[in-house]
DNA sequence: GTCTATATCGCGATAGAC
DNA sequence: GTCTATCGCGATATAGAC
């Protein structure tokens, strides 16, 4: 048994979520964190870049991207793909934990910079999964376009489904919200986009 | 005549973007800002809430959303209405200044903090543009998906603008990049979209 | 305009794992 | 022995308070 305890980056997420409810972000400092969590000031920093990061140190939505690389089949439509990971996703990972991941986001919420450190994660996912489109051989555009309409929708999705009090299920929402897009942008001049696949 | 320079505000961001350039945004410091632009570092903080903001000072995009509200006539459709917005901004904001838009872009890309404020910007356009989509009577999800997804392509186009050598306007390749969102999404299974009706 | 809290991080030492 | 996690000290800059 080592004199340290091994699971100090646990403790130290685990402790300033308690403390960034009972007091707020910006009211808690980070020797606050780490005497309750019994460790220094310079372990904090070893492990987490900033004080932001500790909330971040999972990164639910960068396993995202990699669903999306291994699970593709080689010849699957690029959009059904993506629509097929986010429901999978949400379904896995999120469905069922609203009341926490509230709780989460309305830490988020009341603070600038962990806003900012949020959409910094979800562009993160989203360069991930242009890049796996990419890789797979569409056009660099069409890559981009499609990982960030993925991350709109997914974003766009997760907020409805927290805001809301009924029982319908995120993927639906998701699925939902794609519809919308497209309905919207059903009436956008230019050429029509092809319907049937033509070789 | 005051005794001070009534452009602190321009000074402080000329000093700003020379020091970052020459030194890196990391290792510049706020007194090295005010230092070359003759002021003291308590007027800097009075100017830009932090040392990031000195480089969004003009907030470029915010009048995107701006624009679309005000010349939106009552009776467009969104998506059009949008596509529109976006190319008038670009040809009448951008266009023309891809070295100096480049040169920026540098800086920020080189520091995370720096991205993320960056992030936050766009977002706070897509906000912006969402309510005002709302207003006009769009379901919110609707609102949300169109705002989200022309943050997205004005983000993707402006990449390719300045990452490409050609003389390809940034308006021409939104409208390109729209089309490819379109396509790709056109074999989504689900409802199809309302056939397209052209005036 | 000055004062101060605190976020951030470099350096060297130490304790235990392998 | 090397390697990694941790600690204590201290320096500097940001950012907000007075």
């Amino acid at each position: 048994m080592s004199r340290w305890q091994p699971d100090a980056r646990e403790r130290l997420e685990r402790a300033a979520l308690q403390l960034f409810t009972e007091q707020g972000f910006a009211a808690t400092t980070v020797p606050q964190i780490t005497q309750r969590a019994g460790l220094t000031t310079r372990t904090f920093f070893r492990h987490f870049a900033d004080k932001r990061e500790v909330l971040f140190g999972s990164d639910e939505m960068l396993r995202l991207g990699a669903v999306l690389i291994a699970e593709a089949p080689p010849d699957a439509d690029p959009a059904v793909l993506l629509i097929d990971s986010l429901t999978a996703f949400a379904a896995t990972h999120l469905e069922g934990r609203r009341a926490e991941i509230r709780q989460r986001r309305e830490i988020i919420l009341s603070d600038q910079g962990l806003r900012e450190r949020d959409l910094r994660k979800r562009d993160a996912v989203s360069e991930t999964v242009r890049d796996a489109l990419t890789k797979r051989g569409l056009p660099p555009v069409t890559a981009a376009m499609l990982a960030g309409t993925s991350a709109t929708l997914f974003s766009v999705a997760l907020q409805e489904w927290l805001d809301s009090d009924d029982d319908r299920t995120l993927a639906s929402i998701m699925l939902d919200g794609m519809q919308a897009l497209r309905a919207a942008l059903g009436h956008v001049p230019g050429p029509a986009p092809a319907v049937t696949q033509r070789p």
